[in-house]
DNA sequence: GACTGAACTATACC
DNA sequence: ACGGGTATAGTTCAGTC
């Protein structure tokens, strides 16, 4: 038997004694395929240096007689073969040592405690990450594979039997096939309950979306209706109870057997109060393929998994993979769909279901099936990203949607370790890892602290891909480094330290130069010929290489180097420096740079001359180091800090030649500020950048205070919004935030951490000193502070700006006679 | 009770 | 537990006078 095939979902499973890998996936004509597959164990046994041929042949005899029984498994190393490897950054002679099952080969590295050993690896890969390097079927790509059907033969203990898929095959050979596209069938859902809180309410109803599909399934609305009318909408299906209702769910979803199954904040909200919900009402919420229920993983966050189909959770992909770019201050439906669809939730003002009129069933039906329609236009969206990302990682697209940067780093270096014949390094466990949360700080870049000032004519040059670059022209990584000192090392001080880094490239910052490249290259395909495929897979490039710097120092790396994060930054303060150094002897005036960019004063010289100078910065950068324009600007404003004279650093507002405004650190791109402070100072900041004087700006101010004043000013723009970023119980200072969030709780608004709290301060009638007691949440009665706006959020958004120009602010606030420095 | 610096907290920049 | 360090700034807390 001979088809193509596409895997989606891997699964394992133990069958007499052995390890067997599952792959669901699609062929072509949109069958699914189930395989079956299996491939050899083994993990890394690295050998001392000095251990002689003979000696080797004894240890390969003692290992090659190692018997385990491990929870009632027979198993034993089935073979041992000797090869020459590498092992961070040295040459090394290593057994590959054959196992009976790969969950014994914790405890076969255990038994190769012996002398002769120095290092064991490569055991804690997991089966299914071990079996795509071993076998090299990836996922997302298309084969075409040729195996025997398992048709009822009761091969595998019958698994084709429970499985409901349309071909069960054992594989034999495989071939990659170059078809870049696949259209998955996408089922998206959405729930809607009483309480928030998992489980504690009832479903009352469950949308569905997929591909000329829209459903909401509910047991609420208007008996009558269900009795004797049709209902409004004719995507509403009514049902009796909730019990009901999941076993309609679980019909909807095997009847449309999707591949992926999406949600939206589901992995923490919808799938797990529905298994809460299934097992109080005694549903058996079968989903899986094989009718098994949803398995939940405990992590930081939990994940939601179906065996057959892929559970996938969008926000957390969103947030991995887009939020560097996103406008949106939250990764709320809301705000997300905006950005990406142009379309909003439907407004539906939330009540307890008892408390619902009859008419008010429909609106909350449609708002219920519209989530789910903007869950599938996201997926739509964000699917060339994660296909590729997916077959980049070269991992299940179940782990890769939940990854975070650093997850995505090393699995793309597991999966390419093969081709530098390297062996993998451990994950770190326990001990190792608080040891690492433990270290000091290394030093970070180099921030210039500006003059503040309203400058004219500014221009700013940055370096492309700044960490990778170093990276990669240094040879920072694991395997390069060394405390000793060796013939032709770079030599690095760090804090009074030596660090060195051979020069021999190693596979780290080789892997990334790669990296580079392929981005370099898909981005320039993309402009030659634009498709949402090759977007996606330049920007997961990007990505990866960007990641890679804070890998080397994040603490769960296998490859962990906070010696080369120093390095780096050590470097990047070198090179950063020499630059404000060569631009300022050109006869420009540095005002400004952060870690890889320079702003600077052209003085009269014109654009030509900047990108002249620019080319010969550029020619005496090593390797493959770049600095690059970043921009003209015909206006740039510096301010200070609010205390004291000397300038603040982050914090800047550009006009470009076209007007357009950069802002950076200011309150207007805050989201802890309220809306009048924000746009008030933006509204100042465009201004002064237009004018170059302080004229208008001081004009609008005043309109504003005056407004203020008369209490004219909006709820909505008094609103400030602070994260509570954890559990309120956890709190040693109690901000107004947090009184918010108490105030919420009382009212049974389910609240933790994550939760964006709103509030507004209030006038109170008692002198109260602290703004907490002056707290009232966005729909309490009262009225605003008119001193806490105008102090605390309208005077610090415009002082230092207008400071700038020698007003001084807090007496236009005040209502006095307006002064100017000049005056005196 | 007023004042002051440290601690805590949130959020930005790159 | 699920990238790093640098930086600003508000509010509370705890100590002093």
């Amino acid at each position: 038997m001979r088809t193509d095939f596409i895997p989606v979902d891997y699964d394992y499973f133990d069958f007499e004694g052995k390890n067997h890998i599952r792959i669901i996936g699609r062929d072509r004509r949109g069958k699914r395929v189930c395989v079956i597959d299996s491939c050899p164990v083994y993990l890394w046994a690295v050998l001392s240096r000095d251990l002689g041929q003979s000696k080797i042949k004894d240890l390969m005899e003692k290992i090659k007689k190692i018997r385990l029984d491990s929870k009632g498994r027979q198993t034993r190393v089935e073979a041992v073969e000797l090869h020459e490897k590498n092992f961070l950054g040295q040459r090394v002679k290593a057994l590959k040592i054959f196992a009976t099952n790969y969950k014994d080969l914790h405890d076969n590295a255990d038994r190769l405690a012996l002398p002769g050993i120095v290092n064991r690896r490569g055991y804690d890969l997991g089966f299914i990450t071990h079996y795509i390097i071993e076998r090299q079927i990836a996922p997302l790509q298309w084969y075409e594979i040729e195996g025997e059907i398992i048709d009822n033969s009761g091969e595998f203990g019958g698994i084709d039997q429970e499985l409901q898929v349309d071909l069960c095959m054992k594989l034999q050979n495989h071939k990659r096939l170059e078809i870049p596209n696949f259209s998955p069938k996408v089922l998206t859902y959405d729930i809607e309950t009483d309480e928030f809180k998992i489980g504690e309410g009832e479903i009352l109803m469950i949308s569905l979306v997929s591909e000329d599909f829209k459903k909401v399934i509910t047991w609420k609305g208007s008996l009558e209706r269900q009795r004797h009318e049709k209902p409004k909408a004719d995507y509403v299906e009514y049902v009796k109870d909730e019990a009901e209702l999941l076993k309609k769910f679980v019909y909807y979803v095997k009847k449309i057997s999707p591949d992926f199954l999406v949600g939206y904040f589901s992995d923490g909200f919808d799938l797990p109060y529905l298994k809460t919900r299934a097992t109080k009402l005694k549903v058996s919420l079968s989903l899986g393929l094989d009718n098994t229920q949803p398995r939940f993983f405990r992590g930081a966050l939990p994940t939601g998994k179906i065996s057959g189909i892929v559970h996938i959770d969008l926000m957390k992909f969103i947030q991995t993979a887009y939020s560097q770019y996103m406008q949106s201050e939250t990764l709320s439906l809301n705000e997300v769909s905006r950005e990406f669809l142009g379309d909003t939730k439907k407004d539906f003002k939330f009540k307890h279901s008892s408390k619902i009129k009859k008419e008010e069933w429909d609106s909350y039906f449609e708002y219920n099936l519209h989530d789910s329609v903007l869950a599938y236009g996201l997926f739509q969206k964000f699917w060339p990203d994660m296909l590729e990302f997916t077959r980049i990682m070269q991992e299940p697209i179940f782990s890769v949607s939940r990854n975070g940067m650093s997850n995505n780093v090393e699995d793309y270096i597991m999966h390419n370790l093969g081709r530098f014949n390297e062996i993998p390094e451990k994950r770190p466990i326990h001990d190792e890892i608080s040891a690492r949360m433990r270290r000091e700080k290394y030093e970070g870049a180099f921030v210039f602290e500006p003059i503040p000032g309203l400058y004219e004519d500014v221009c700013i040059f940055d370096f492309t891909r700044f960490w990778p670059s170093i990276i990669v022209t240094f040879n920072l990584s694991r395997s390069s480094f060394s405390e000793k000192k060796a013939k032709d090392f770079l030599e690095v001080e760090v804090k009074g330290k030596r660090l060195y880094f051979s020069k021999k490239p190693e596979f780290f910052p080789q892997m990334l130069r790669e990296i580079i490249e392929k981005r370099k290259q898909y981005k320039h395909e993309l402009k030659e010929k634009p498709d949402a495929i090759k977007k996606a897979r330049s920007n997961a490039f990007k990505l990866l290489a960007n990641a890679s710097y804070g890998y080397q120092g994040f603490f769960g790396a296998r490859y962990y180097c906070p010696e080369a994060s120093a390095a780096a930054t050590s470097i990047s303060r070198d090179f950063i420096k020499q630059t404000i150094d060569k631009i300022n002897k050109a006869g420009y005036e540095v005002i400004y740079s952060d870690t890889d960019s320079v702003s600077f004063k052209l003085n009269n010289h014109t654009e030509k001359q900047a990108l002249d100078l620019l080319k010969e910065l550029n020619e005496n950068l090593p390797g493959i180091m770049e600095l690059e324009l970043e921009g003209f600007f015909t206006r740039g404003l510096w301010v200070t800090k609010r205390t004291g004279t000397i300038g603040a650093k982050k914090k800047y507002a550009l006009m470009g030649r076209d007007g357009k405004l950069k802002i950076r650190g200011f309150e207007t791109v805050r989201r802890d500020w309220c809306h009048l402070a924000r746009e008030l100072q933006n509204r100042i900041i465009r201004l002064v950048l237009e004018d170059g004087n302080e004229t208008r700006a001081l004009q609008y101010l005043k309109e504003v205070v005056k407004k203020v004043k008369q209490r004219e000013i909006n709820r909505e723009d008094i609103t400030i919004r602070t994260m509570l970023q954890k559990p309120i119980e956890e709190y040693k200072a109690i901000s107004p935030h947090v009184i918010a969030a108490r105030k919420m709780r009382e009212q049974k608004i389910p609240i933790s951490g994550g939760n964006l709290i709103e509030y507004f301060i209030a006038e109170t009638r008692e002198k109260k000193k602290l703004v907490r007691d002056k707290v009232k949440l966005p729909d309490e009665k009262g009225e605003y502070n008119i001193e806490y706006y105008l102090k605390k959020q309208i005077l610090p958004a415009v002082e230092n700006i207008l400071q700038v120009f020698g007003v001084n602010i807090s007496e236009v606030i005040e209502g006095k006679r307006q002064t100017k420095l000049g005056d005196f």
